[in-house]
DNA sequence: GTTATAGTTCTACGACGTGTAGAAAACTTC
DNA sequence: GAAGTTTTCTACACGTCGTAGAACTATAAC
């Protein structure tokens, strides 16, 4: 249950880049705008219905990832963690699943480039 | 295409698990029997039909994770890379996507055991 | 307060991935 | 070359995701 779709990816950009809380019109709108300004790869620069990101949207709150407050009309949503709370869970998500986590760190820390493992030692050395 | 469903991944962990290439009516075995032993959590445990394997087996050869020898006539299967070099490389995919890189990895590093923590100072150590 | 307007939920459908396997084709073995 | 074994083709059910219209509900305007 930890994947996304494309849009749904595109939607959670959004409500990480943004500090407040979003109404489905505005991202409606976001959506539509972000892509034509950068050659839309991905998913953005469609004009979608707003009923679409609202389904989405809904479907994210399913999943833990969005919470809304409905108290205000234009419902506004936002995410419920930031996105590198939400990626190294991720992280930690496909780790654990692994009997031989060890082995996998270290295959991980192999392939990280040096101006990482400076961070990563920094992090490692205060803890 | 990251992802593996239940089966598949039941059976990537029969070929990370043995080391020699194995025959789909070999796996269908294995994962008939792999399960009644230990409660039949998750996938395994079932009489599957071989064709079912071999259908798993060839969409895992689609996506990169499975290559088989064509010239013997039971083909023999093998996992591609090392479960460990699989989460490994999973495990960067999860983090390239993210633009803030090195707050990812601080999160991550935040959560994990001190034996781990150990382990990765070991690690990065000898760079 | 009743109507127009804006916002939300329900329902739906097509595409795609996955579990599952029979039918048909290809290969081995005797 | 007939019988058995193995592989490929085809298919279907079910879940997820992109997509959105229809129907319902709340707010604003008058």
């Amino acid at each position: 249950m930890a994947s996304l779709g494309e849009l749904e990816r595109a939607v959670m950009d959004l409500l990480w880049a943004g500090q407040e809380a979003a109404t489905a019109n505005t991202l409606r709108d976001q959506l539509a705008r972000t892509s034509a300004a950068q050659g839309g790869q991905g998913h953005e620069g469609k004009e979608l219905a707003v009923t679409t990101v609202l389904t989405v949207l809904s479907r994210l709150e399913k999943k833990g990832l969005v919470e809304r407050e409905r108290g205000t009309r234009p419902h506004r949503y936002q995410a419920v963690s930031s996105r590198a709370d939400h990626t190294a869970e991720l992280m930690h998500e496909v780790l654990g699943s692994a009997p031989d986590r060890e082995a996998v760190l270290a295959r991980f820390i192999g392939s990280v480039s040096e101006g990482e493992a400076e961070t990563l030692r920094k992090l490692l050395g205060h803890l």
